[in-house]
RNA sequence: GGGCGCAUAGCUCAGGUGGUUAGAGCGCUACCCUGACACGGUAGAGGCCCCAGGUUCGACUCCUGGUGCGCCCA
């Protein structure tokens, strides 16, 4: 084995490994339990970053484990096609051309479009592969496959067919810069500093009128009534009085609605269906009409004002404003901060509007799935996001799920010249009603939410029954990020209830969100995204993975930490260099494999033996049920503290000699615990852990098929442990000790003879004896020899260890360091009997008391000792 | 404005049904290139566990209020 691990020539051979055993391929027709897991589909816009990385972790590790367990395991990979996002992009690529998709033409543009497609589905495929993602890749889809098209439109027909899919005119979130609709949860508040302008109406026979306040003088033509809070006393005498709207000098009523809230502005609200979604409601409720003045390109379209026609919104305002000034109805101006909304894939101001879009309606959909989660079918973690999700889809309004954009989804309706509209699955060829040939298809195209709301049964082969749905469905897992919770999630369950009449996985991980190192959101424009190919570049993939395991369960937003993957790229070193420890034991000098020995009789285990499997014992324990909790990171500093603190510092610093002895009992319990430690670390760090497992004689081609560590309960040894204890504890203050007394720890250094006096039971002292010289360097002499004047001897539990030489002779800082001790001992128990002196003593369980009062003995005793070897 | 979450070492973060001396990684100091590992070892410095009340024998942990930050929704 070569001297340290090498990540990049590693993780190449196991792939390839992985790959030719077929580790990720689910099989229908096993007859293990099922586990499955459809991978949320990335955005094909772009690469993966460190956010992808994370959940791409969360998912791996539970495949693996389950494959350990025993389960067949599917876990279906994917893309979406995201259309707006991809649109945007290449649109944006087009404009630095110099160029438009209109320019282009549908046909080129397509081109464009799948090339794109082409680079980066494999970018994100290459990723997913490099991070050792064990996805069944045969099951690989794309939302825009011919199959995924007909699932789409099985399910839009269905919905349609039955009147909960329709088409109408209703005011939407629009973006001007996509020409598109775009549904509630794309939009992204953001604070804009603006002005309120305080707008005086008056009456139409002459009367004062009322004043309002607006941040959106431009639409004051659009205006169609005011309307005040039902009975306030300001207005009272204007109710059902008209009003004149001062730049076209229109009359419009003076109402009373609920919505307005008198404390906010002046009290009175300009009402303006046409371009306000608030006020689209108000017009409902007292049928007023409705105007439209801006067009789907955000100008404005007022011919009978010259002044405002054609102008873009943010300058139709200004001069909206200005002439409200001049003509003197505008009477104070305001700052003002408010959010307004955006386009969250451009950035562009949304315009609501009304047009005519496809809605799903919602109410019949929601129930079912409100249902699943109050009866806990379906379980969200962290379990906070339970009751968001129910508060959520209780306030569910009808969903807009058509776009007016060039890619995606075409709307599989069509409508022919005698008005009959049908959905279809095959595009028709004549109408079915009145079988006429002129037929007109429905324009716009599905939001890409609707599409991949079908994804967990889509996936598996739906509207078809098939094998794989019968086996994988419901899934067991769906793991994404938190912001998706809304988009997707509740969607999936909505369709998933709708379509199969079953919750589409029992259980949904919602991680943590990765910012960039500055604290932001990752985002190009901002330049701090990362690459998890670089990370695994640099670092390895296992490393990459051991960050994701700590990282997995966090419930707050977590800033990235690079230097989180460069512990863990140490810890993937470390382990190396333990089993190469065994290694070399068996090969000094060449390759070969680490033979399997027999267990020895359980008296050949030594206390020490004894120790390290009563801890590996408790560390199966613990890492099964966090893997079944799905607590990744309880499962790393689990075996991270295991393998590092206990079986590297501990364990292999005091077998080293019976392994070069060939101690059977040493050999066999240092196999036992690598081992069972790599089986437990295989699912977040599969490389390491394989490419060490074959190191070993008889063991699976790789760990994934080796099945999971029981619990040993005969292993379970609280004797060793205390034993233990009190040997590592008199072992670092020993340590200590020596390093205040000033005792050089180099190669040549000579030991420091000690004498020990030990009340412990002959075991722990012969462990004491025996194995302490090994750790520290140090060489026990007789107790009825010399001992050193001047140095105070060590006391720790039931053990004394004297200076017995001259070398280091009186040691000013071991006086101070006994000092300190006192002191330290001195406050401890005065805070302990002040303690046990109060109602703590009757109060508190008695073995709680118990413990105190143990304390109590022990730091009386070592004050004693302290205080003889101080002369004080 | 409503809801949710968070506040712990210089930085990034764990943690606990309330009970010894609160942990990790990185960084920092000193010593050690010892036959697994310098991607290492040993020792160490560094914490009013945000603030104020309350419950309790006992609060970093539970409750209330406050402050600050983040997210979601209006």
């Amino acid at each position: 084995m070569k001297a340290a691990f090498d990540p990049a020539a590693t993780e190449a051979h196991w792939r390839r490994r992985w790959e030719e055993l077929h580790l990720g391929e689910a099989d229908v027709e096993s007859s293990r339990p099922s586990f499955s897991i459809a991978l949320p589909p990335p955005n094909i816009t772009g690469a993966l970053h460190m956010g992808h990385a994370l959940n791409a972790v969360i998912q791996d590790s539970l495949s693996r484990f389950h494959r350990m367990r025993g389960y067949e395991v599917c876990w279906v990979p994917g893309t979406d096609h995201a259309a707006i996002a991809t649109q945007n992009v290449i649109e944006r690529q087009l404009a630095q051309e110099g160029t438009s998709k209109e320019e282009l033409g549908r046909e080129a543009f397509n081109h464009r479009v799948e090339a794109w497609y082409s680079t980066y589905q494999g970018r994100i495929v290459e990723q997913l592969r490099r991070m050792g993602a064990s996805c069944d890749w045969t099951r690989e889809r794309f939302t825009l496959d011919d199959a995924y098209v007909r699932v789409i439109r099985t399910a839009f027909k269905e919905l349609f067919d039955q009147g909960l899919i329709y088409r109408g005119p209703r005011i939407v979130n629009w973006c001007p810069r996509c020409h598109s609709a775009i549904s509630d949860e794309e939009v992204e508040y953001r604070e804009h500093h603006d002005t309120f302008y305080f707008v005086r109406y008056r009456e139409a026979d002459g009367g004062s009128g009322l004043v309002i306040a607006t941040t959106r003088p431009e639409t004051i033509v659009a205006d169609v009534a005011v309307a005040v809070s039902p009975d306030d006393p300001r207005f009272a005498g204007l109710l059902g009085k008209f009003v004149v709207e001062p730049l076209t000098g229109r009359t419009i009523p003076v109402i009373e609605d609920e919505a307005v809230d008198p404390k906010l502005g002046t009290g009175a609200l300009k009402i303006t269906p046409g371009h306000s979604p608030e006020d689209f409601e108000v017009g409902l409720r007292h049928r007023l009409p409705v105007l439209t003045v801006i067009s789907l390109d955000g100008a404005m379209v007022v011919p009978e004002m010259a002044e405002l026609n054609g102008l873009e919104v943010d300058r139709a305002r200004e001069v909206a404003a200005a002439m409200l000034r001049q003509s003197g109805a505008l009477e104070q101006e305001q700052p003002l901060v408010h959010q307004v909304g955006h386009c969250d894939r451009c950035g562009a101001v949304i315009e609501p509007l009304i047009t005519p879009q496809w809605w799903v309606r919602v109410a019949d959909l929601a129930g079912p799935a409100v249902e699943v989660v109050e009866k806990d079918q379906l379980t969200l973690h962290p379990p906070h996001f339970r009751r968001q999700y129910l508060e959520w889809m209780r306030g569910l309004k009808d969903w807009c799920i058509s776009r007016q954009i060039w890619l995606g989804h075409r709307i599989p309706v069509t409508t022919c010249d005698a008005g009959h509209t049908f959905a279809w699955i095959e595009e028709p060829e004549a109408c079915p009603e009145c079988s006429s040939r002129e037929l007109t298809a429905d324009p716009d195209v599905l939001d890409t939410w609707f599409s991949s709301s079908l994804w967990p049964f889509a996936i598996l082969g739906w509207p078809e029954q098939t094998k794989e749905l019968e086996r994988f469905y419901p899934t067991s897992v769906l793991s994404t990020g938190r912001d998706i919770l809304w988009l997707w999630v509740t969607r999936m369950v909505m369709m998933g209830m709708r379509f199969t009449g079953e919750i589409p996985f029992r259980d949904v991980i919602l991680h943590a969100i990765i910012l960039g190192a500055d604290g932001a959101r990752q985002s190009k424009s901002k330049g701090n995204v990362v690459d998890p190919l670089e990370m695994v570049d640099k670092y390895g993939a296992d490393a990459l993975r051991g960050w994701g395991a700590t990282v997995a369960m966090g419930t707050q937003d977590s800033k990235f930490d690079e230097s989180r993957l460069d512990g863990f790229a140490k810890f993937a070193n470390k382990l190396w260099n333990m089993v190469r420890l065994l290694h070399l034991v068996h090969f000094p000098e060449g390759e070969g494999r680490i033979p399997a020995t027999p267990a020895p009789a359980g008296g050949e285990l030594t206390m020490v033996d004894r120790w390290i499997l009563s801890r590996l014992s408790g560390l199966v324990a613990t890492v099964t049920a966090a893997m079944t909790e799905f607590e990744l990171g309880v499962v790393i500093d689990a075996i991270y503290s295991f393998a590092w603190r206990e079986l590297a510092d501990w364990y292999l610093e005091l077998v080293k000699q019976r392994l070069q002895e060939r101690d059977p009992a040493a050999l066999w319990t240092t196999r036992t615990a690598l081992v069972t430690m790599l089986e437990l670390l295989h699912p977040i760090m599969p490389f390491v852990t394989d490419a060490l497992a074959e190191q070993f004689d008889q063991m699976p081609a790789t760990l994934d098929q080796a099945s999971w560590p029981e619990v040993v309960s005969a292993w379970e040894d609280p004797v060793a442990e205390a034993g233990m204890a009190e040997f590592q504890e008199l072992t670092a203050e020993l340590r200590s000790w020596l390093q205040d007394l000033g005792v050089r720890f180099g190669r040549q250094a000579p030991r420091i003879p000690v004498s020990l006096t030990s009340g412990a039971e002959p075991a722990v002292a012969e462990l004491i004896r025996a194995a302490l010289p090994t750790l520290v360097p140090v060489v026990w002499v007789d107790p009825t020899l010399g001992e050193m004047q001047g140095v105070a001897p060590l006391v720790v539990r039931r053990n004394t260890v004297r200076l017995a030489s001259s070398a280091a002779g009186e040691s000013p800082q071991i006086r101070s360091r006994m000092e300190r001790e006192l002191e330290h001992l001195l406050q401890l128990r005065e805070r302990l009997e002040s303690h046990l002196a109060g109602p703590f003593a009757t109060n508190a369980p008695s073995e709680v008391v118990q413990r105190e009062r143990d304390r109590l003995a022990e730091a009386s005793r070592r004050e004693a000792a302290l205080r003889s070897s101080l002369g004080i």
